[in-house]
DNA sequence: ACGTTCGTTATTGGATCCAATAATCCAGTT
DNA sequence: AACTGGATTATTGGATCCAATAACGAACGT
């Protein structure tokens, strides 16, 4: 991970952590040239980047005079959690609209047995936050995955270029590791909670279940139980 | 829309139709050279559209051997359309569950009385079914812009690039007039409907009004009713 | 005869250069 | 003094050039 990274993918991740940081105010215009100086390279990467930074709705055009930083504000990213919601809830509908392959229950209980083997005892460390981060992604990801629409994932894909699953959002729960525990495990349950209607084939219920789900991580200082890349 | 299109614009539209409408079959490598020279231009702007296209999902990446194209499947258009069903369901909730706002109210009305004028004769022209089309952007969009939630409009501005508002689309039904009529006034009807909903703070039906509508659009040969850019 | 390794080649990513264009600034005029 | 006009300049988009790299093929050794 800090392995030398291409100027290319250097550039946009910077950028783009500037942006949703905030050291790139609002409104902030940003030139081709001059960033390019910034970080010392030429223009082609910052044009590059700056495409894709617009086709995420991080920058905006703004016709001749280049791009412009999008802030991201709070309620933004409540916005794109709702979004989320509904996407994620639109996969599991369709799930539980249809037969469930016999492979697909085993492969969810086989993730969900990794949720349950995390809040098994009473103890939780730091490490057991880092667990459960992948366990909630294959979580999310095997029912994207099973959704069989891949309209949804590029639609998603969006919304996870935004600090949601950063690793300073997860950085307010550790100083209260107790607090976290609770939180993850609630996290946890609601993730049973859906399965349980996907599998009983209640469609409705296991898209409020998972609408609700990603709300839950509206809540300021909790983590926000981002799915996939 | 005739007029002299910019090179990157022109390869990237033009790629994008090449690949929708199967003139590249699925998997076919795309090299940025080979298509630079067919379309008369640099490799530059053929890169950069291929990056859009990429984020689009009509391309993939293939590691060093450049990007191959990823055939549109009349699935995946289902699924688009089902993801912008609930995305715009979304957008209607939001606007329910909230106070109206007098001006949003005069404005909706507004936009649905071109509809009502659409319909009010019998005739029934070509030149009505661009009127429609505008007309049904105008509500589409409003509909966007109240909810406040802009990553709505990111999320969607990915289905829009499917061919689901393409003019050949359209062309289908220009053969049958009458029956384009019937079509697009049950359509006008349903925006009725939903507005009904909106204004009367019924969310779940306006939700669930919106998501029928968008998949009206499912049916083979008729309109798409696509939204916004 | 088959596998391995080295060299060639095709192809993308980055850098630099050039052209077009719109915004800004200054001067001239009313 | 204010407005209008043109000229300059800053900035993006496109073209060409260079470097890195991985795939492909051939030759050699076992």
């Amino acid at each position: 991970m800090t392995a030398p990274m291409k100027p290319g993918q250097r550039v946009l991740f910077a950028l783009r952590k500037m942006i949703v940081s905030g050291e790139i105010p609002d409104g902030e215009r940003i030139a081709e040239i001059s960033t390019a100086e910034r970080f010392g390279v030429s223009r082609m990467p910052v044009r590059t980047a700056l495409r894709t930074l617009e086709q995420e709705g991080l920058v905006a055009k703004l016709g001749r005079r280049g791009y412009a930083a999008r802030g991201v504000t709070p309620a933004q990213i409540d916005d794109a959690i709702e979004v989320r919601g509904v996407l994620e809830g639109l996969a599991v509908r369709l799930i539980a609209s249809r037969p469930i392959a016999p492979g697909f229950a085993r492969r969810l209980k086989a993730v969900l047995a990794e949720g349950d083997a995390l809040f098994a005892g009473a103890d939780f460390a730091p490490e057991h936050v880092d667990r459960f981060y992948s366990y909630n992604l294959a979580f999310h990801d095997l029912l994207l995955e099973t959704s069989g629409n891949r309209a949804i994932g590029v639609a998603l894909s969006r919304n996870n270029h935004l600090p949601l699953a950063s690793a300073a959002s997860l950085a307010l729960d550790w100083d209260d590791i107790a607090t976290a525990r609770e939180y993850l495990k609630a996290a946890h349950e609601e993730h049973l909670a859906v399965a349980e209607a996907i599998l009983a084939g209640r469609a409705d219920e296991a898209e409020q279940r998972m609408r609700r789900h990603a709300k839950a991580a509206l809540n300021p200082g909790l983590m926000p139980l981002v799915g996939a890349v």
